[in-house]
DNA sequence: AATAATTTTTAGATTAGACTAAAAATTATT
DNA sequence: AATAATTTTTAGTCTAATCTAAAAATTATT
């Protein structure tokens, strides 16, 4: 079983390494967590005793297959009570992720099996992410984001890559949300904005915000 | 703002004080939460500088009104998941206990208020216990045990003293559960086992059953 | 390739919470 | 009231997880 600490660094280290090649760092690490170098080389240590991660000094880390199914099944839970707390107590989805992160750490299969099925087994999170299986599977689908479409080229909304509560407020405000078909109409050259039509309505669009948008064609 | 370790000793505090005029003693909150006099003796020191109880050495500790609602919130989030966990995810009310002990320490007023009105604003969780509104209050109702029922009385089952999980199994084996009539049939003088009529049937009951169960007439 | 800059690790300290063993206070018993 | 038994507190130790500061290793730059 593993602490509270333990399964927090193991969630760090599993983003991390989405699309990473080599192994972690330190540093990533500790910058992810907002902790200091130091202490991260402690605590992995711990996990490399615990099988988890592989750890070899100045080397990084990378998680092990049982690391790996571990940390998924974290992200699992987050990702599933975070459709709980949208789907069935009315959170908005800038709202979820503070009480997801508590949630993410409750110690029950049954638990976590019975939500599942409560909420008719969803495949993603109200951002867009998708919910590991029971085995830590993910189901990757190729999305893009909105700043790579071209003129006259459409696509359905499926997520966002910062879910930073400013970022989502600001969607919610512009009534963007998961499953809406945008239309690029006008490519703005020299500030990469971007003119779009959801909903019928004209919107114009900062390239930051394009940026942070998936669409899935 | 408290730690779960402070948490648990303010609840433990909080369940030993009803129908206690006196000071809690050291001992018994270690009994309580299977640990060493000594940790108690420690934690108490750090509860009271948090002004959530009174303590005098060698007097024993009393909660404030503040350790009170303190407290009382952590229960009613325990009692509310129970009743969550039964109602919306098919637990039966011998798991429950394990889950809500995890579940209480979340800290989030609206996912209680949310979950609270979800589950239609209950009253008492399902092993009958009243839960405390969002002031502490709790709504004590004249409960008393099936023994003490003389022959030919009845009334309805509305909880139980003991919970755990080998005499629910046992009343769920009966079929006794909370809100069924209960007729006393007749009273052994030599055993103090009851003759006890249920949904139309004839059972025997042990005095020790018979004082863990609670009627209200 | 040598030196500078950066990253990572080590060593030692700190804090929360728990423990053991011994001392002090309270309560019970003669 | 004195002593015995029990309870509670104190003093000191331990572990998990963190930190700072210094040392070691790696990477980047001249």
């Amino acid at each position: 079983m593993f602490t509270l600490s333990e399964e927090n660094y193991l969630k760090a280290i599993y983003h991390l390494e989405v699309g990473s090649k080599k192994g972690i760092s330190t540093n990533a690490i500790a910058k992810s967590l907002e902790t200091k170098a130091s202490s991260v080389t402690d605590m992995v240590k711990k996990l490399s005793e615990k099988k988890v991660v592989l750890y070899k000094k100045y080397q990084g880390v990378t998680l092990t297959e049982f690391g790996k199914k571990t940390a998924a099944n974290i992200v699992r839970k987050h990702r599933l009570w975070e459709v709980f707390l949208v789907e069935k107590l009315n959170f908005s989805w800038d709202e979820v992720h503070e009480v997801a992160e508590q949630l993410e750490h409750i110690k029950s299969p049954k638990l976590i099996n019975q939500l599942d099925a409560l909420l008719g087994f969803p495949t993603h999170d109200p951002h867009g992410d998708p919910i590991p299986d029971k085995e830590g599977n993910v189901n990757t689908i190729d999305k893009i984001l909105l700043s790579t479409l071209n003129k006259d080229e459409s696509g359905v909304c499926i997520g966002v890559d910062d879910s930073s509560s400013d970022f989502l407020r600001f969607l919610d405000k512009k009534k963007i949300t998961l499953g809406k078909k945008i239309m690029v109409l006008e490519k703005e050259d020299f500030d990469d904005s971007l003119s779009i039509e959801i909903d019928g309505e004209k919107l114009s669009i900062s390239k930051k915000i394009a940026n942070n948008l998936y669409i899935k064609k």
